[in-house]
DNA sequence: GCCAACGTTGGC
DNA sequence: GCCAACGTTGGC
């Protein structure tokens, strides 16, 4: 199994979104970066889970989680012409864009933000925390995840005293 | 709204 | 294949 974190503005898609439909398949379209349209198509896998990040917006960081349900298909947006994602070059047999389906898993008690995240020195490896970073979808290794998620569990402590807040 | 960083396009 | 111009991303 791996690890990703997709980015999406919220006014588009958030993780609301998805905890207002728990158990529901939520179709991840509109990819239109090659880098990270081959991560989708080739790694992005069945059970897979995904870090939601909310970009572009007043409240930047990881919202929470989501699963795979449905591997890399032909995303069906680039055929459809009123959609912003509509792609004019792309044909049924010259089709380059792929979408996958993602499901709820968990929304984090506080969103865990960009701040906090560019504070950890153990994801300092991570393309997210990185200046001019425009990737929207990444790896997370098992250790960056496991890390992620103890510090969205981490409420109300203080990350230099150790202090609760 | 600004603008740095990055990706894509297209002329040569 | 180079690279300048352009468009987009995304934090601030």
């Amino acid at each position: 199994m791996n690890y990703w974190l997709f980015k999406t503005e919220p006014d588009e898609c958030s993780i609301d979104d998805f905890a207002n439909s728990p158990g529901t398949a939520i179709v991840w379209e509109g990819v239109r970066n090659y880098q990270a349209r081959n991560f989708l198509r080739d790694q992005v896998k069945l059970g897979d889970l995904v870090f939601i990040y909310h970009s572009s917006c007043n409240a930047i960081g990881i919202a929470g989680v989501a699963r795979v349900v449905q591997s890399s298909y032909p995303d069906p947006s680039q055929f459809n012409a009123s959609s912003p994602y509509f792609d004019a070059k792309s044909t049924g047999s010259k089709a380059p864009w792929v979408a996958v389906d993602l499901q709820f898993v968990e929304k984090f008690p506080q969103l865990l933000s960009l701040d906090k995240l560019k504070q950890s020195t153990k994801l300092e490896q991570l393309p997210l925390v990185k200046k001019g970073n425009r990737l929207s979808v990444m790896p997370v290794s098992s250790a960056e995840w496991q890390h992620i998620i103890t510090m969205s569990q981490d409420r109300g402590r203080d990350d230099e005293t150790g202090k609760t807040t």
